[in-house]
RNA sequence: GCCCCCUUCGUCUAAUGGUCAGGACGUCAGGUUUUCAACCUGAAAACAGGGGUUCGAUCCCCCUAGGGGGCGCCA
């Protein structure tokens, strides 16, 4: 009979959540759900020069917008500084650890030499045989785990494979500072010990931690987690993920925008896959997802793809979630209060009256928005340069003569409107297109919008032809 | 420099000791359409290089090259 699995998501609060850390949250909320366990929320917050309050909130603002929660409270690994002291004094006592009295300008001249000599620049283990006694005065000693100096240790990795490191590569590392602080693998050891987690799923730049933190496992005679090391995320270029790409934070995205389901839809087939599979809901994510899928390699951040992503959300997204995620997401945009005030409180309804047109051809929230300008744009429309064109004198001359005929129509159904242009058109004897492009362009003041029958239900006939009358006649000659 | 990891279309990826090496995004060409988008059809597009093992290697092994990660009293 196996444990539960308990999996954990520990970011360290330096900075907003980014993409590759919503992923490493992602693959592990999934795994928990997959097999029925837990993910627990660790804020690995010891560095108290770098963690701030505001990322802490960006990174809980950021994994509720991506919906994936975590059970329990957010363990702050400072509140847990004194039983990593306790461990480190106990290995300390049991002689798993000894006291180093090492200068930083010794340490520093230190790995100078090894790199000069052509070695790893790691701590030599000087004081590891020395007697404090023989320790300069003035000197707090900080305290270096002794780690094994032949053999291997061999992480048996769910996504890496068997790796082996060779332990003359690995040094002593100090796990309890001069000041009595705990440093990062002592705590990791002793909280994910602590707090019972099974599966250890993060970034492969820390496999080499995990050797260290093997080591530190076997000392205190403890069973290690299972490991499971994802590739990194890469920008487009193939390099580290920079701020210039998508090294952004998850509320950048949002404010672009995306979906969460489509960021993760997107995000999940970044580095695994389930045969063919490209669209899938949460509920087929957690059925299929597993570690053994995920592939060895970095994958390239694909905005294109993404955008494609979010398209397909959007379009079948309901209407008046659309609306919803909408008014959340305005506030946030460089130019919301102003919007929001066009909008006023009757916008919103005509907004899902002409979501089925507009989320059609949106690729984002934002996208979606901007086409959807003209049901709050204050008349007379400006006219895009493109739109322009479209209003020559002869689609103003076009649009004169519809006028009549959409004055005397009493349904304005989508439907009945797209009859009564088509039979104008029929009628005046020129294509549908010269009849729809200028009436498109006089109602939105774009050249490419929503269906325009949708356009002119939506307005209503007396807003509609208001803003038809205005370009005519501001194109008429005085 | 040392250690570790990786390498299939431009990108994300699938599959297999014998396949026309599959899908998706993107691109291009058509179709449909009131424009755009969406949608439909089709096309171009990949096994990094070199050695082995084998009747046969994209697949197994080794080397090279390229890319990435790590090497703090940071996490």
């Amino acid at each position: 009979m196996s444990r539960e699995v308990i999996t954990r998501f520990a970011p360290s609060p330096t900075g907003y959540l980014h993409i590759g850390g919503a992923r490493t949250a992602l693959f592990n909320w999934l795994y928990a759900k997959h097999t029925g366990g837990k993910m627990l929320l660790r804020i690995e917050d010891t560095d108290r020069a770098r963690s701030t309050e505001g990322a802490i909130l960006a990174i809980l603002d950021g994994l509720r917008w991506l919906e994936l929660d975590w059970d329990g409270e957010p363990i702050y690994q400072l509140t847990r500084a004194e039983r990593h002291r306790e461990i480190a004094e106990k290995l300390l006592a049991e002689g798993k650890a000894y006291r180093c009295y090492a200068t930083a300008a010794e340490l520093q001249a230190m790995r100078e030499r090894a790199r000069a000599e052509g070695r790893a620049p790691g701590y030599d283990g000087t004081w590891r045989h020395r007697d404090p006694s023989e320790a300069p005065p003035g000197i707090e000693p900080a305290i270096r785990f002794k780690a094994p100096r032949e053999g291997e240790t061999v992480i048996e990795d769910r996504v890496q494979g068997r790796v082996v490191f060779a332990n003359k590569d690995l040094d002593d590392l100090v796990i309890l500072r001069s000041d009595g602080t705990p440093t990062y693998n002592l705590s990791v050891v002793v909280d994910d010990h602590d707090m019972g987690i099974t599966h250890v799923i993060r970034g492969d730049d820390h496999l080499t931690n995990a050797a260290r933190q093997t080591q530190i496992f076997r000392a205190l005679g403890w069973d290690t987690p299972v490991y499971a090391h994802v590739p990194l995320i890469h920008g487009p270029d193939g390099a580290k993920l920079s701020k210039r790409h998508g090294a952004l934070g998850v509320e950048a995205y949002r404010a672009m925008g995306y979906l969460p389901a489509a960021l993760r839809n997107y995000l999940v087939r970044l580095g695994w896959s389930h045969g063919d599979d490209e669209i899938m809901s949460t509920e087929q994510m957690i059925e299929w997802f597993d570690l053994d899928a995920i592939g060895r390699s970095a994958a390239r951040f694909d905005f294109v793809k993404l955008e494609n992503l979010n398209g397909y959300y959007i379009r079948t997204t309901s209407d008046a979630e659309l609306v919803t995620r909408i008014k959340a997401l305005i506030p946030e945009l460089p130019d919301g209060a102003a919007l929001l005030e066009r909008i006023g409180s009757d916008g919103w309804g005509k907004l899902e009256r002409a979501m089925p047109g507009l989320k059609e051809r949106a690729k984002t929230l934002v996208e979606l928005i901007d086409n959807a300008g003209y049901l709050f744009a204050r008349r007379p429309i400006a006219l895009e340069p493109q739109a322009e064109k479209l209003l020559d004198p002869e689609g103003r001359q076009t649009l004169g003569q519809l006028l009549p005929r959409l004055e005397t129509l009493d349904d304005w159904s989508a439907s009945s409107l797209e009859d009564c242009v088509k039979a104008f058109a029929e009628d005046s004897g020129c294509k549908l297109g010269k009849v729809a492009q200028p009436l498109r362009a006089a109602l939105t003041g774009r050249s490419t919008s929503p269906g325009i029958f949708d356009v002119l239900a939506v307005l209503g006939r007396q807003e509609s032809l208001a803003r038809i009358r205005d370009q005519v006649h501001a194109g008429a000659p005085a």
